[in-house]
DNA sequence: CAGTGGTCTAGACCACATC
DNA sequence: ATGTGGTCTAGACCACTGG
């Protein structure tokens, strides 16, 4: 059992775990109910990157760095990264090392979050252009969602997204304002990128898995005037919860989408 | 380069490939971009699970018996095999066994394929009322998405499916004849089961892979009366292409969902 | 060139299932 | 007791990157 993140100098004597070697068994504390040792690698490394020990974009250490530091093999802790890259909490580049996520660089790979596409398959970023940015009190459904005391501060925040000059989605996210403190129009404004990569840059918030609910609904009058579609026409309604470390929900967010010339992509295997 | 399916027999000599031995390297051929022994051995193992010389449900060779058919190490089958559990071809049972995936026993995870559930978050596998059953010709779209020539016999199938007695979603599935010959109503009745289930167990088709289009639909004077909803109402349209191995898409489906009280589940990571 | 991740082997022991 | 997959180690070489 390895119970906390050894430092990284002089590293004490390997003292095989549980090998098939002379030395003593690794049996400390009396494991209640015994995890993997690469697991518990995982979990290290894990707390390493919700600590922020390492930024996004940097890169951890190496494979037998880690595993000197731990005090196990190399392929424990190569089974560990591993479960981490297939998590996209981590990106391994060959001859080069292993480097924390990020949503300030992924070119391409930022349409993991965005499944709306062009009926022609085309990819396209969306253009943003922000509505409305006001603070609010959280009502009953976003506090449940977020996890807050109903009436807590929260920003509320709308914009609608363009694909090529045409508006297509609207979006209204709602944000708690504890872990967004002074976001601004100017601020966001401002930033060149996704908005997850502003969140991350900005507010140290970082986006790591979503849940979405996809129903169809009849667009209200203000929502048809947007989207520059008949008032009744149908829409495709997301509503997603965000979380971040430690499975905590830091987003909800419903979006409109006109779906006359795009889509909602998925693949299910 | 493995480049044949030995037979399990007495197995030449091991002839330790490209490994840190005094044995001969294996490069037999010129690869001429050499791909890994670990995704050779997957790519037959892939072979093997089409030709279905181990059908759904049975178990494959353990992995001592493939290393020792293949000429390889255990280590390289497990890195097979586990790339083609992560893709749900097979399914690893700790002391029993590694099974070919199926859809016939799978209960809980049959919601695999089914991504439409209760508001309330229940999992609940609704009742299934067939509507119509016929014969056509493919259509022009059709025959683009299952790769047909316009004009081939397809079946066309309409069926209703039904939460607690409430009808939700109307299917309409075309289906390429050549490859569901002698399909019936009454053979579709008699099955117990899901329907890809039934298309395993009775036609050998083994669906893999799915790629689906979600958009936002007004009912129109049928289909709202099939749903008992208001003629227009807003109802999400999947648009769905189910394919099989060679990527070789075997199925057409749109399905039109009433979202009152039911949503599309999807999760991002 | 040295350092990184990627592939491959060999062999040990553990945990689980079955007989 | 035996056979299965699951974990772990040790050490080799390969492929790629950058100074």
């Amino acid at each position: 059992m390895i119970d906390r993140m050894p430092p990284a100098d002089p590293a004490p004597p390997p003292a095989h775990p549980r090998a098939a070697g002379p030395a003593g068994t690794r049996r400390d504390l009396a494991a209640p109910a015994r995890e993997p040792l690469y697991a518990q690698v995982q979990a290290l490394l894990e707390h390493g990157l919700e600590r922020a020990e390492w930024k996004p974009g940097e890169a951890i250490p190496s494979e037998l760095d880690l595993a000197a530091r731990f005090g196990v093999s190399q392929g424990t802790v190569r089974k560990a990264i591993e479960a981490l890259a297939a998590a996209n909490r981590v990106v391994r580049r060959q001859g080069k090392g292993t480097f924390v996520a990020t949503h300030t660089e992924e070119r391409s790979s930022n349409f993991r979050f965005l499944r709306i596409r062009r009926d022609d398959g085309e990819y396209e970023y969306p253009a943003s252009r922000l509505v409305e940015l006001k603070r609010a009190r959280a009502g009953a459904d976003a506090a449940r969602a977020l996890e807050l005391r109903s009436g807590e501060g929260v920003y509320l925040l709308r914009r609608v997204l363009e694909y090529g000059g045409r508006p297509v989605i609207l979006d209204e996210i709602t944000l708690p304002a504890a872990r967004f403190r002074g976001l601004t129009r100017a601020r966001y404004d401002a930033f060149r990128g996704s908005m997850y990569g502003f969140f991350e840059a900005e507010f140290g918030v970082h986006m790591l898995r979503a849940v979405e609910r996809l129903r169809a609904v009849s667009a209200d009058r203000a929502t048809a005037a947007l989207l520059r579609v008949a008032a009744g026409a149908p829409l495709l309604a997301v509503d997603r919860v965000t979380y971040t470390w430690g499975e905590r929900p830091v987003e909800l967010r419903r979006e409109l989408a006109s779906t006359a010339r795009h889509h909602y992509w998925n693949e299910l295997a």
